[in-house]
DNA sequence: AACACGATCAACCGCCAATAA
DNA sequence: TTTATTGGCGGTTGATCGTGT
């Protein structure tokens, strides 16, 4: 079988996302959830294939996710986490409440070249051959590694401390995983906010519609009406109502229509 | 002020597992 | 069972920023 290139398309954009596509791709997940990444960008009007859209939705444009600096407590489960896990960088971030597997993956190596050069000496922190041995399994058998994750005896920080109180530990523990994909795919399931009938059965032409937030009169009232709020979506933003905050600033949606301060 | 260098981090790439058809 | 598609992960790259000379 041979796997179509996600992002050879021509006329996909790449590199840095600009603070219009953050507010299509904010605007658009904000409203309908992320059904299917790689649809998405042609729905929410995006030149840019699926997984750009996930990776920036899960590194950096993602409400709950904590910028700034490590606390020296997060550090420390980090390092922990890493003896006990090896490199598995969204494991160690399920325990972070915030934070992204791809700023730990950072942040580690940074953390490698601090301690190589403090050390002056070569060998950075390794895998041992039982850590790679037991992440080479857990690769092989994903659901397990995911109930192992969770029975590790290290501090348990769930982001599902921040998610609804709906959130059973259960729902979390079974995919400590992603929380960001609970976050994000079960925005409508879960929530009770938006009928999955709606998915289900979308209304006629919808997904066949590009979707454009400046244009969201366009759609009409009964479609609208069931729009998922921001805090039923996040319910643990720290901003409340109708704002939430993204890497470019302050949103606020206005008329259904996401406005930037 | 200008340049070089290193650190940081957002983003891409390729692979794998799960799942659907 | 096989094939195709999708989501997710870790490794890596490269642009940008900060600091030192």
């Amino acid at each position: 079988m041979v796997r179509t290139p996600c992002c050879d398309e021509t006329g996909l954009r790449k590199g840095t996302w600009s603070p219009e596509e953050d507010r299509k791709l904010i605007a658009y997940i904000t409203r309908y959830g992320c059904w299917n990444w790689r649809q998405l960008p042609k729905y929410a009007g995006l030149s840019r294939c699926g997984k750009s859209c996930r990776l920036r939705w899960m590194n950096y444009l993602r409400p709950d996710i904590k910028r700034g600096n490590l606390s020296k407590e997060e550090e420390g489960v980090i390092i922990n986490l890493h003896e006990s896990l090896g490199n598995r960088w969204s494991a160690i971030a399920a325990r972070l409440p915030g934070r992204t597997d791809n700023e730990i993956k950072n942040y580690w190596h940074t953390y490698i070249k601090k301690r190589s050069k403090k050390n002056s000496i070569s060998h950075a922190p390794e895998l041992s051959s039982s850590d790679l041995s037991q992440y080479k399994s857990s690769r092989g058998k994903k659901s397990e590694a995911n109930n192992s994750s969770a029975d590790l005896s290290s501090p348990q920080i769930f982001e599902s401390s921040q998610l609804s109180p709906q959130s059973s530990s259960s729902e979390i523990s079974s995919s400590t995983i992603d929380s960001t994909a609970v976050n994000c795919t079960n925005f409508v399931a879960e929530n009770d906010v938006v009928p999955s009938e709606l998915f289900a059965e979308p209304i006629e032409n919808f997904w066949t519609e590009p979707f454009w937030a400046e244009n969201s009169d366009s759609f009409p009232d009964d479609f609208m009406a069931p729009l998922l709020d921001s805090q039923s979506i996040f319910p643990c933003s720290p901003v409340t109502g109708e704002e939430f905050l993204c890497s470019y600033g302050l949103y606020y949606e206005h008329n259904n229509v996401l406005m930037n301060w």
